[in-house]
DNA sequence: CGCCGATCTAGAACAAGTTTCAGAGTTGAT
DNA sequence: ATCAACTCTGAAACTTGTTCTAGATCGGCG
């Protein structure tokens, strides 16, 4: 797996569409359908079953040039993980959890994004294995859904302007997200272990926090 | 890959020694000699080098025993990430770490751990990379994986009687301690930001602790 | 000793991720 | 409208994990 292959050349970026070259409508639908086809294998047969053959013949597109868009299997799943966190985070925002302190604010976030992904157990699962799963040839992407999740906890404590510890207690939480997530989806650990653990997790948060100046 | 392969007959436990059938003393050195060379082809080119077909070869062994023993390269690695902690758990032993508290001393132990891993990048890589995508087949090799983790924050701690509040900490900084290791490893944070988040989760051994009665 | 079943070996064969290449299709600038 | 550069397609080839097969070895037992 000599994964060190990234085309050096204007090749459609894979990433976020931002700082790259503009991408025409076609090559966006292509993007598109691509990441839709990949959420749909693995909706069914999880990892296992999205082979790169098969995405690239259910989202009507050349083998190559799948690869060119997502230059190897796990940088489309990372990729299709940032889609659909964008899609949660966007719903999750809506209805801002309830809770007193910032700790339960945080918990009763990550239970319920949890829960979102509970409902498709198995693109969960192919989306997280690729994550963690991923070499530094990924690092670019990887950091961007650990971004996303950082932005996540953040924005449901309501904290606007974190101290480093907070940002620590923050990455320390998104760890132990992913952690038990794929924990609970190895079949090694019960919700309600889960759950245990991200409140207890949670509760750095408030053990680190400043008071808030209003 | 169809990874629920594993063979039904009295094959060689890929496990511990415990509870299988006795494996006479050249099996046992044929299974010392496929961990040898898987760990010493993971510490030159990391995961990647570990291919099957090399480690049969070096260990003198066929590849269909090779498969015999450990029914995939996830089986092998976590297998050899078992034996590496346990002399580590070993080495951990003998120099208990100072500290006041147990979230101090519970952190020295698991820096003095990293740092150790830190010597070996490569090999690190490969273990905890394997760990991670291990899916439900190799869900018992794991287990043992993370109840020796537990086990040496627990030994570092001193706690002689958790409560389930302290189990919940101690798995959560198991967690934070593989996530970190892995981030690290993939070029995404700098020792100190590993040193700040250990740190961090630490503390909430000393948040849960009930006060020790001797 | 000589046999039996389990184990080991060598090597072919298969599966899926990745690479490569020649030719057809698009696009943008002149 | 035309040309050059880039992009996409279709198919084959290559790599490495995994499986399978036929025969050689081993260990215990009568």
């Amino acid at each position: 797996m000599p994964a060190d292959a990234h085309r050096t050349k204007a090749a459609p970026d894979a990433g976020r569409a931002e700082p790259a070259s503009p991408l025409t409508e076609r090559q966006e639908a292509r993007r598109r359908r691509i990441l839709e086809a990949c959420a749909r294998l693995a909706s069914r047969g999880g990892f296992d079953a999205v082979q790169m053959r098969e995405v690239a013949e259910s989202s009507q597109v050349a083998l190559g040039t799948l690869y060119r868009y997502f230059p190897s299997k796990i940088h489309l799943l990372v990729a299709t993980m940032q889609d659909q966190l964008e899609h949660l985070h966007a719903t999750l925002r809506k209805k801002p959890p309830a809770g007193e302190t910032a700790a339960e604010r945080a918990a009763g976030t990550l239970m319920r994004a949890f829960r979102a992904l509970q409902r498709d157990p198995l693109l969960a699962d192919a989306m997280v294995r690729a994550l963690t799963f991923a070499d530094r040839s990924v690092s670019a992407e990887v950091e961007q859904v650990f971004r996303r999740t950082t932005a996540i906890v953040l924005d449901a404590t309501d904290l606007t302007d974190p101290t480093p510890e907070q940002l620590s207690a923050v990455r320390v939480i998104g760890h132990t997200w992913h952690s038990t997530l794929i924990t609970w989806l190895s079949g090694r650990a019960s919700i309600e272990q889960v759950a245990v653990d991200i409140e207890t997790v949670c509760r750095l948060i408030d053990l680190t926090a400043a008071p808030r100046v209003p």
